[in-house]
This record gives C-alpha cells, structure tokens and sequence, in this order.
DNA sequence: TAGATTGTTAATCGATTAACAATC
DNA sequence: TAGATTGTTAATCGATTAACAATC
C-alpha cells in the first residue's frame, strides 16, 4: 500500500472523477480512457493518470482505459465511503430538507440516518416522500446518538443563532465530522480525539462565475464546464 | 496596476476573506492583522500578505493590521462585486428558493433579479418572504432576459431532464455565467463571446469531512474549521 | 523606547505537465 | 501490424513558507 500523503487537492478531484463517473451513469461493463476522463471532468488526461498511479489505481488496460465498475469501487475505497457512511441532518429548513432528501447520496452509499427539527411535525410539508427519512425532534438528539455509534457525521442546517450551541451539542454527543451551512464563524469545543468542521455556503460558486465572466475566462462551447 | 495572473486558487482564499469579514461582522473603523485573519479563516498569515501584496493591496498599518471597511471594498473590487451583480434563479424549488432569499447575497451586492419556475403560483408557498423576490414563469425568460440586459448571471435548479435544455435557453437568452446544480454533465452550446458554466452539488463537502474524519485529519478545539 | 505588524524578497516545497517506453 | 493508451519518470512550473528590514 503506498496510499499516503493524499492531499486536499487530490480528494477534490478523486470527488469529481467519482461524480462525474456516476453522472455519466455507464454500464458497469464498459471502459472509459484518461482522455475521456478529461473530456467530462476538465482535469487533464495527464493528471488523471498521475492520480491513479499515485494512489494505486493501476487498473487500466492498454488501449481500452479503466473499468468503470472497478474504477468507481477504487475511487469510493479512496473516499472512504466503502462501508456505507451514515448522515445526519441537523436543522430542516428548505436546505436541509434538500439534503436529507438528495437523491445522490443512496447511489453514493452514504446512508442518510436521520433529520432533526424542533418542529417534526411541520417538517413534513417540506419532504418529498415523508417515509424516505426518519424525522426526529431536537431534543432527541443526544438518545439517538448514544443508540446509534456508527453516525458520527452531521450537515448542520439550523439557523445562524442556534449554530455554536448545537455544534456543541454535536461533539458532546460523540459527532466528529461536520459540514456546517450557517454564516458564522464557530468554535470547535474542546473534546476527545480530532473534529473534522468544513464551512460551506450555498451558493459560493457564484463568486467564482462572477469573477471569470468578468475577466473573459469562460470555457469553450460544448465543454462541460468546471467542477465546484 | 498589477493585478495579474489572479489564480482560482486566489479567488478562492479571497472569497473566503469577504465571507469571513462579513460573518464576523466587525465595525468598518477598526482594523485586522493577518494573524487574526489566519484565526478565522486558516489561512496562514504570511499567505494572506502574500495575497495582498500581489493584488496590490496595501493599505495595513504597522502595527494595527488593515482597515476592515477598506479591505471589504478592495476584496469586492478583486472579486468584482464592487458594481452591483445581478443574478436570476431558474427553477424554485426547495434548494432555488434557498438561494434566491439567501440573505448574505444582499450584504454581498449581489442583486437577486428573478425566480423563475414553470409554477409561480406554487412557489409562493416554499417563499418565506413572498414579495422580496419577482417570480417569473419559465415563459417570460426571453422576455426577461431582453428587457434586463445587465442580468448575464444565472443559477440552474431545475430538475435533471430539464436542466440541458434550461442552460441552452439561457445561453441564447445572453446568459454568459451559470452555476449548475443539477446532477448532469451539460454541454455549454454554441454562442458569441465566452461562457462560464461551473457544477455546483450541494453536499459535495460530504466527501471532505469523511475522508478527514476516516484519516484523523481534524482540526485542533477552539478552531473555527476549514472553509468549503 | 520596545514590540508588533506590515510589505517584500528569497528559499522551499509540492503539484502539474510533458514525454515516452511498454504493450494490448 | 499499427495505433492507442497506460504506467512511470523527469522537467517545469507555480504556490506556499520563511525570513526580515522597515516602521508605526
């Protein structure tokens, strides 16, 4: 196993090979070349292949390219999300009801275990399919956690107000990765072992067209454009 | 001027400047250093001069740090926010209507223009504050488009099937920079002058906070986290 | 003054690109 | 076979880090 020093910037494009395979929606059979790869990604032929032989993935065939099933299994064993990773929505509003309910996340094998609100009842008006998520009430977040050691990663979607307490109220009760979507800037509590807290916004992307349109920078017609 | 050679990787670290300026929420007449920047954003302060320095931003005081009022405006002129951005919505449903009330783009100078969806009517109901944003029928987009030529920035939520042909009419309609959300590889089609498309996906940080979480990459207690 | 913090240069480090032999 | 595509190495490029004189 080499498998070490996988930076920030290698899980990025592992993501987006990952997704870009899944929304190609292949036949598990087939082969799919790093040029290819590079067609549907915008990520280099050359970089795809430096990826894949630095972390191990030498499965392509000469001539023909990567199967994309055992691709697909490569990349998710990389991602780490091999065994089935279980979520939790905390918060659901508009956002997290879109979360709790993206259809992705079954194909992607990360199991969507719960949603919490302090309003359960009036929840269901936002869901799609009311049988599809288990919706809980706030305050049965520390009981559901201590029943259920295998969730250990949240989606914070709660308002910007309840966001450092319930972060707290994360940590305590044993969650170590979090995506928080509240526009405040919050404070791991002191805890045992390392938190994982990324801060992402919706609609962040939007700094990033914005900027390219005005400097010229756009892509090509029939491009697929750019990743994130 | 300078200003050159600006990398994505710089507009990233500068966007995340603004967001974390913003979010913190400081008065405009004081000032902040580099190191209490690294504190909220992560970014090692001799990076944040660095950016400075080559963006031509030099407006620190020894031994106070930058003016927080003069530092918004020269990170939104970077990011080139400073002239009102306007920005429409194409498809309402719960992720469109997040984004199209989203509050921070106000702050941001970021003009929500319109909603546009094949039931206006229906929209009302995920809208929280039903006459901040105009709702439009997806018919009307032409016309729209025509009548408000500053708008050339657009958001695409609608569902998956319709997403290809949504991007076309916005392409045709002078729509030069679109944020995709649909689970779709599209095709940016033929058109005069350049077009940004990036793919967007909420809860792609998922991947982030797993693989860290897995690889026991957390951040230290007290940290404010990593951004996006 | 002494300490803190900038602007700026130089050194290091890592990531991307290019190239190509191997081979199906 | 000839052409295409991989795995892998080496070369280039750019980004980050470190250091420090200037100075408020």
């Amino acid at each position: 196993m080499k498998r070490k020093n996988v930076s920030q910037r290698v899980i990025r494009r592992i993501s987006i090979y990952y997704e870009a395979l899944l929304k190609l929606g292949l036949p598990g059979n087939c082969f799919i070349s790093s040029q290819k790869l590079q067609e549907i990604t915008g990520v280099s032929c050359n970089q795809v292949r430096q990826d894949f032989f630095h972390l191990d993935i030498a499965i392509g065939r000469q001539k023909k390219g990567y199967p994309v099933q055992q691709l697909l299994e490569e990349l998710k064993k990389v991602l780490s999300i091999d065994s089935h990773a279980a979520v939790i929505v905390v918060g659901a509003g508009r956002l997290g009801c879109a979360l709790a309910e993206f259809d992705l996340f079954r194909v992607r094998h990360i199991t969507m275990a719960g949603l919490f609100d302090i309003d359960p009842a009036g929840v269901v008006y936002r869901l799609k399919n009311a049988h599809a998520v288990p919706v809980y009430h706030v305050d049965q977040l520390e009981d559901f956690l201590a029943a259920h050691p295998e969730v250990r990663t949240a989606i914070l979607t709660v308002p910007e107000d309840a966001a450092q307490d319930m972060l707290d109220r994360l940590v305590r009760g044993g969650i170590r990765a979090i995506v928080n979507y509240a526009p405040r800037i919050l404070r791991v509590p002191p805890c045992e072992g390392p938190v994982t807290l990324v801060n992402d916004c919706i609609g962040s992307s939007l700094y990033k067209v914005i900027f390219e349109m005005n400097h010229g920078l756009g892509q090509a017609p029939d491009s697929p454009g750019v990743q994130g």
